[in-house]
DNA sequence: CCAGACGTTGTT
DNA sequence: GTCTGG
DNA sequence: CCAGACGTTGTT
DNA sequence: GTCTGG
């Protein structure tokens, strides 16, 4: 993990999946969220946090606000200094491995921990010298849709509990719950600006199908050990041992992995197309009739084989036709 | 005391 | 903000 | 994270 | 190789 992600949830859909409805999850700067299918660091993705200041444990409200990935910490002098793309620390991931002796991170790991939603994320799979780029999602079975509050009232759960509206708006299977941390800057001068960032913690994916793919991944919750995350009255120190425990076992069991075309390697490619199967995404530029350009071309090029090509792709234009009409 | 760093991924 | 290096 | 540029003189 | 842009 973690440099390439898609993300297509609307904002309602991102406070359902919060916390379900009403004033408890409040919803900030959803402007800020498009749908994506190839967004980098420096783009806006959506966080969830616990209020400050709400009071006490029992009274705690959740928001969902876009945040910019790429985590600019409360004391930067510039922002820049933390812009990885213009030469300063690259703070898109954490290491979760000695987080705790982190200037940077330490002060976030008790009072700034947050989740990051994503429809899923890409890695590139490095064999010798090609990298071949995957996507990896949570499973359609799995339904882990929204994360529950912690210590709260029976008609809270209630609430929560399942999606009740049939989603329209994105991809129905669970959005991954990402452990962030997240900091807000403020310039200082005479320009009067905020902003607000995150990071997203990276684990070792020993005994995980994401061994297969890379060294590193990011650390998964589930709606349990995201309610406990978003808890400031649970120390890190205490919540860690469980959570990288739960998101080893998540890694193992409920996610999806699958190969996607080369479109998405460059990040100015912001189709759909960049999360279809590799497999699904051939088949349909051969339907588009891009394909026949790899068949094998006519040995000689006199009038009638020129003929002959020009009705064999009239042919190939039937056959696309009904190829498009079957899906 | 002040100055300066505070980071990750990937590749070799 | 907080720690390390000098 | 990956892709793409990496430059100058002279002319409009 | 290294830096910038997205």
């Amino acid at each position: 993990m973690c440099g390439r992600g898609a993300l297509t949830l609307s904002g309602d859909r991102c406070r359902r999946i919060a916390g379900g409805h009403g004033g408890r999850t409040a919803l900030r700067g959803s402007d800020r969220l498009r749908k994506k299918y190839n967004l980098g660091p420096m783009n806006y993705v959506p966080v969830v946090r616990t209020l400050e200041g709400s009071g006490q444990e029992a009274a705690l409200d959740r928001e969902v606000c876009a945040m910019r990935w790429g985590l600019v910490p409360a004391f930067a002098k510039r922002a820049e200094d933390f812009d990885a793309f213009k030469g300063g620390s690259s703070t898109f991931n954490a290491r979760v491995e000695g987080a705790e002796s982190s200037n940077l991170w330490r002060r976030l790991l008790d009072k700034r921990r947050c989740v990051v939603l994503f429809d899923g994320f890409y890695e590139w799979k490095a064999h010798g010298k090609t990298k071949t780029p995957m996507f990896i999602r949570n499973r359609d079975e799995y339904d882990g849709h929204t994360i529950p509050w912690r210590s709260k009232t029976s008609e809270d759960l209630q609430k929560v509990g399942e999606p009740d509206e049939k989603e329209l708006d994105g991809p129905q299977h669970a959005p991954l719950f990402l452990a962030g941390l997240y900091d807000v800057w403020h310039q200082k001068g005479d320009v009067e600006e905020t902003l607000e960032s995150v990071t997203i913690l990276t684990m070792d994916p020993e005994h995980t199908i994401m061994e297969e793919v890379h060294d590193r991944m990011p650390v998964f919750l589930t709606p349990e050990t995201a309610a406990s995350w978003l808890d400031p009255s649970v120390p890190f120190s205490e919540i860690i041992r469980p959570v990288l425990k739960m998101s080893q076992a998540h890694a193992q069991s409920q996610l999806l992995l699958y190969e996607v075309s080369p479109l998405v390697s460059n990040i100015r490619n912001e189709s759909p197309d960049c999360v279809l199967p590799k497999k699904k995404y051939d088949e349909k530029q051969l339907a588009k009739g891009i394909g026949r350009f790899f068949k094998p071309k006519p040995a000689d090029s006199d009038l009638k084989s020129k003929k002959r090509t020009l009705e064999d792709c009239e042919e190939q234009d039937k056959e696309d036709v009904k190829v498009i009409r079957l899906e």
